[in-house]
RNA sequence: GGCCCGGUGGUCAAGAGGCCUAAGACACCGCCCUUUCACGGCGGUAACACGAGUUCGAAUCUCGUCCGGGUCACCA
């Protein structure tokens, strides 16, 4: 036995594989040529953050433009920061915006594909067996350095003014005996295990990353922490391992890692691994005070995702708006494409911004008001109630008392070429429907300072004697104009333009004085549809009322 | 501070040495259309961070400056 074979006993005593077994429990997938095989990789500390939305976005298109599998693994290393029924929340969260599940978690229990399990601290063996490995070789070590001296360490550092971490000189146990390191465990202390970097601060490393392009950094010499004391490793050896081991061909991730990447690169060299693709994502950043930053979790409502659904965005919209910011030529497909289902969109990471955009909430609304405005009445329906059902029950109500009702009030200019675009989120959908609900109707009858109320009046009386409930745009509109030569009003709105003194005003007059009488408003879509909508007796009913208060 | 990445209108962006008098979208403004509003159409305001250099020619290449972001844990 060597001495190095010696140190691999004593430290991980209980490990009996080796890494040909796992080598040959998680063969190379078969997939065809050129499919690219993403994940995401959430730690279960909250709910669904943006960034992580964001993220997954572009892991799936990726895969799914390539053919390839998207799937899920949980990075629970951080037993600290776990937070109970965090799987859920983000797994379930990403359904919730039709992210589709390829492989692992699909729900906050369930995970399916053969490469797993797809939560890291169900694989403490697997990582344990890797290290194992990197012992013998001489490639790793225990370090019994507390939490206090790594500090004094840290401390001396920048004092000196010289590059921090566990390094060179400063690596204490770089060079442990098997005797020392019996000694300190037989006296009971933790260890961690870490690296021993073969690298040098000197040499120079590059990598193509496939959003940023090519990047060039000092390569790794830190003896970082490859076990934690308590045998779960830390991310970057768990990335190694996870992403080898499940075939993993594009690692797809916040910009944030980018630092990093020279200890991946040189743990997948040392463990005779092929490394992975990497592309690395701009984060979504937010103006505040005039300074552009990353959107946190803890200052800004937008990072939980949470906070579209209570604003009443339809999940279909943000992630529409997040394609956008993911690639720079969605916009125009989307245009030549307007109704083509997302998934057929062919995403290159080539058209990924190098910087980090501006969440825009503008663009947003636009993008929302958009989608919306391509849904049939049902769609609407379905889902306007489906979001007052847990944002607004009293809404609920309202708007499933008699559903074929509220269809057809959502039907209005609706389905036509030139659909309306007055619904963005689903909130702003009581207002846009109010008047049609006697519980939510509040009307305003003031009238325009340019019409007289005894125009108003006189007009509101004659039109109630020849209003005909089933009459069709033109008919309606015409029996508007038909009235107003009698009123002294101008039929044709280019007569009255042409010379405002010869009436008391126009049909466009007359016809907003229905409008307030009918709905109590100046602004709606189409008053004929509205008028059919609510019926004869509600019409005149309201008709009547107006009357009565001029 | 060290190491990385980035900087084109208010925002997102196209742009690969001459096609740039710099596209498009959102927002904003105006006009037209129009029963209102919206939609739509037409038009408008508005940008290559700065300075050197390379070149006949630079938004584009190089260097420097400035600014912004990220990262330097037994967190991910």
């Amino acid at each position: 036995m060597t001495r190095q074979e010696e140190m691999a006993a004593l430290l991980l005593p209980q490990i009996d594989k080796t890494p040909a077994y796992y080598e040959s429990l998680y063969p190379a997938r078969q997939l065809k040529e050129g499919a690219q095989v993403t994940r995401i990789a959430p730690s279960p500390t909250g709910y669904l953050h943006l960034g992580t939305l964001f993220s997954a976005l572009v892991n799936r298109i990726t895969a799914t433009a390539t053919g390839g599998v998207f799937f899920t693994r949980i990075e629970d290393t951080d037993k600290k920061r776990e937070v109970e029924g965090g799987i859920a929340d983000i797994i379930e969260g990403l359904s919730r915006f039709g992210i589709t599940i390829d492989e692992g978690f699909v729900n906050g229990t369930t995970q399916i594909g053969d490469y797993g399990p797809y939560q890291q601290s169900h694989r403490a063996e697997i990582y344990q067996t890797y290290v194992k490995e990197l012992i013998r070789q001489g490639l790793a070590y225990p370090c019994f350095c507390t939490a206090e001296e790594l500090d004094a360490v840290r401390q001396e550092q920048e004092a000196a003014q010289i590059r921090t971490g566990y390094h060179g000189k400063w690596a204490k146990h770089r060079d442990i005996t098997p005797e020392e390191a019996r000694t300190e465990i037989a006296a009971g202390k933790p260890f961690v295990i870490r690296l021993r970097s073969p690298g040098s601060e000197e040499n120079r490393i590059r990598f193509d990353d496939v959003i940023k392009g090519t990047i060039e950094m000092p390569e790794n010499d830190e003896d970082f922490v490859l076990l934690k004391s308590d045998g779960i490793p830390t991310y970057h050896f768990a990335h190694a391992i996870d992403d080898h081991l499940m075939h993993t061909t594009h690692v797809l991730r916040g910009d944030e890692w980018i630092s990093s990447v020279p200890k991946h690169l040189q743990l997948f060299r040392l463990l005779g691994f092929k490394p992975p693709k990497y592309g690395h994502i701009s984060p979504l950043m937010k103006l505040d005070n005039g300074a552009k930053r990353k959107i946190s979790k803890r200052k800004d409502p937008e990072a939980a995702v949470h906070f579209f659904a209570e604003e009443g965005y339809d999940p279909d919209s943000v992630i529409e708006y997040l394609m956008t910011v993911a690639a720079s030529d969605f916009e125009d497909w989307r245009r030549a494409n307007p109704t083509a289902d997302r998934k057929t969109f062919p995403f290159k990471l080539k058209k990924m911004s190098v910087s980090g955009a501006l969440y825009d909430e503008n663009k947003l609304i636009d993008v929302s008001k958009i989608e919306i405005s391509k849904m049939s009445a049902d769609t609407v329906y379905e889902k306007l109630t489906a979001w007052a059902k847990e944002f607004d029950p009293g809404f609920f109500e309202i708007l499933t008392e008699n559903p074929a009702y509220t269809t057809a009030a959502l039907a209005i200019d609706r389905g036509n070429a030139k659909p309306r675009k007055d619904i963005a989120r689903w909130s702003d959908a009581k207002d846009y429907l109010a008047y049609f609900f006697a519980s939510l109707y509040v009307p305003d009858h003031t009238l325009p300072e340019t019409v007289h109320p005894e125009d108003a009046k006189a007009f509101l009386q004659a039109y109630r004697e020849v209003y005909v409930e089933t009459d069709d745009r033109q008919q309606w509109f015409e029996r508007i104009k038909a009235l107003c030569p009698a009123l002294g009003f101008a039929a044709d709105t280019k007569a009255y333009k042409a010379d405002p003194s010869a009436f008391r005003g126009s049909v466009g007059d007359l016809s907003t004085v229905l409008r307030i009488a009918v709905t109590g408003r100046r602004n709606t879509p189409d008053l004929c549809s509205i008028m059919q909508v609510l019926g004869r007796a509600e019409c005149l009913r309201r008709i009547n009322e107006m009357m009565n208060s001029l």
